[in-house]
DNA sequence: GTTGTTGCAAAACGTTTGCAGTAAA
DNA sequence: TTTACTGCAAACGTTTTGCAACAAC
């Protein structure tokens, strides 16, 4: 499996066992998603590789604490968790569809000034940052242009 | 009382309730406070201005939906929720310190360039953004280097 | 008087925890 | 063999919901 060899290293004290490879290969395996622990409890079970879903919730804490994986606070009610990719890629932000909830990457980071001035500025020691931009995706944006005009024009015009 | 008139214009056909003027009263006195649908609960209680939770939550929805409320999510579990003020001044940022939970604000923004240039890339029709820096505190980080120290002199040097 | 709102209690939801059995080291 | 880990079920804290009583309009 490949990064294996990461996690084995990251466990460091902590046991190598097949719940955590599997979770962790999932996440290897979607990279770009956002998987939330219903999720991750759910693919796998489809995959018959079924653990449960408190050893998930355990095991995702695990992975964010040895910096595997990245937690998400999207407003939905529940914690997304991601792959932390290599320092360099690993900052990045969110565009989060109010309409369909889906959630897109923004792959540039242009914060590092700006969080340079406000951790002189505040005495803040920042270690992370999390942008979210919340608004409506093209496709939502247009169906949303359409439903207005219909709204206008409700004898259609 | 302030910002009466303003919440009875919003809410248009609503009805205007003690409870939704005891409870918008009580964000025009905590401006600048992060407050949890529990502390909302509980200062009217100790206000002798009780109000039910069921009441207090929805009352909360129906004022972010009018747009006088902003609902954020710091991590911590439950939702919290900050009187927007005017549109000019509304963009600000947090500080979340990862050791005491305190939130700190940033009051620039200078993020409108950076929101328009990622809106037309990326074709999403932004109308809102949470930046949330994590890190530690003044406070918190000398509390940190001191531990640090006496982690690497434990016989206190 | 009509209809939206409230408060309560119950339920729902995501998450955490206690514990006995299990398996990695 | 030791000790960490797992799975289950029960508990937890936050938020939502059904419903009858109530009050704003």
């Amino acid at each position: 499996m490949p990064g294996e060899k990461e996690l084995k290293e990251k466990l460091k004290e902590h046991r190598l066992t097949p719940q955590r490879r599997h979770i962790f290969a999932l996440f290897l395996e979607n990279k770009e998603k956002h998987l939330s622990a219903e999720d991750v409890y759910r693919l796998l079970q489809e995959k018959d590789r079924q653990v449960g879903l408190a050893t998930v919730y355990r095991t995702l804490d695990l992975l964010v604490e040895l910096g595997l994986l990245q937690k998400h606070h999207f407003g939905d009610g529940r914690s997304r968790y991601e792959r932390v990719q290599s320092s360099m890629e690993h900052r990045h932000h969110h565009l989060v569809c109010l309409k369909c909830q889906g959630i897109y990457e923004v792959k540039e980071d242009l914060l590092c000034h700006l969080e340079r001035q406000i951790a002189s500025e505040h005495k803040f020691e920042i270690v992370d940052h999390h942008l979210q931009f919340f608004g409506y995706c093209a496709k939502c944006s247009a169906k949303s242009r359409q439903k207005k005009k219909e709204d206008n024009n409700p004898q259609g015009g």
